[in-house]
DNA sequence: CGTTGATAGTTACATTTTCAACTAATACCA
DNA sequence: TGGTATTAGTTGAAAATGTAACTATCAACG
């Protein structure tokens, strides 16, 4: 017979090395470290930030696609399109065989801003990286992506 | 002369290696998971909860404490030492020496929603520790702290 | 066909978070 | 002593997010 929570958790549990905690801490403490690039610059939330960013990167999908990718919910990824269309930085695309879907592309304007802050990313992660050895980074970038459920 | 951003950024940056983006993603899936243990029984939000277990675990502090140690936002912090005192998990007492601070504490029943979240957060730590081994563990932990700035 | 069910995406409403301004108490220092 | 600057914490309004219900389109199957 076990009680519904032992004494030895109490006495042991220690918050600093609660997984979802010290994810999302250092999470806000390094992304709010490099919101300022798009936020001053463009006026961008991180959603937004992010569904440029995979456009940029990996070509046209669908907003679900995002939404897989990503790990966002629907209605953040819906948003962060119709704030990326009202600044011209993508367009939307109906599909005509489903007309579901549609895909998004960005435009000149918004590969621009993409390119700009490509360069400020990688900043941001070599300055970060710099802190640990090639094998810690590697750990490090693997663990992360397999908690979050990525490929 | 270097330009504002060089073509290599954009040829070799790849967003599921970016750091702030593999932190949050994991820090959501992971706390999300989490989230029902506190938000179904208790209805309790997820800054709510941060401030109870700093209490739980650490002991009396006062909210600037909190703020420090869990590097959040004092509004933040407010908000939740109001909502925690309003179900009575905690009181409040006025620091007399300096009557600028007040010491937070838990009540008993306060105490003993720690107690019983602190069983949940260990199965839960350790069924994400299960992925992988204690070498790896180790490194993520002590990496995620310093990304954090915590000691 | 026509009904049922699934999927992509949007919208309305409630909750949370952020930002800036605010009060109250103390520290510093001429 | 008195004025100015800091610090702890609160509050209101705006922004962002979460939740659930919604539209529109397509698929499957009788």
């Amino acid at each position: 017979m076990k009680a519904p929570h032992s004494e030895d958790d109490v006495a042991h549990f220690d918050l600093k090395d609660f997984l979802p905690y010290l994810l999302n801490i250092s999470g806000e403490v390094t992304s709010s470290g490099f919101q300022s690039s798009y936020k001053n610059q463009y006026g961008m939330t991180r959603t937004e930030w992010r569904v440029l960013f995979h456009l940029g990167r990996y070509g046209d999908m669908t907003a679900r696609d995002i939404c897989t990718r990503a790990r966002t919910h629907k209605t953040k990824v819906s948003r962060a399109v119709s704030a990326l269309e009202k600044v011209r930085f993508l367009k939307r695309q109906k599909n005509l065989d489903d007309r579901r879907f549609e895909t998004l592309c960005l435009t000149p304007e918004g590969y621009k801003a993409y390119k700009t802050l490509c360069g400020k990313a990688g900043q941001f992660d070599r300055a970060l990286s710099a802190n640990f050895t090639p094998q810690e980074n590697a750990i490090l970038r693997r663990c992360l992506r397999q908690l979050a459920g990525l490929p």
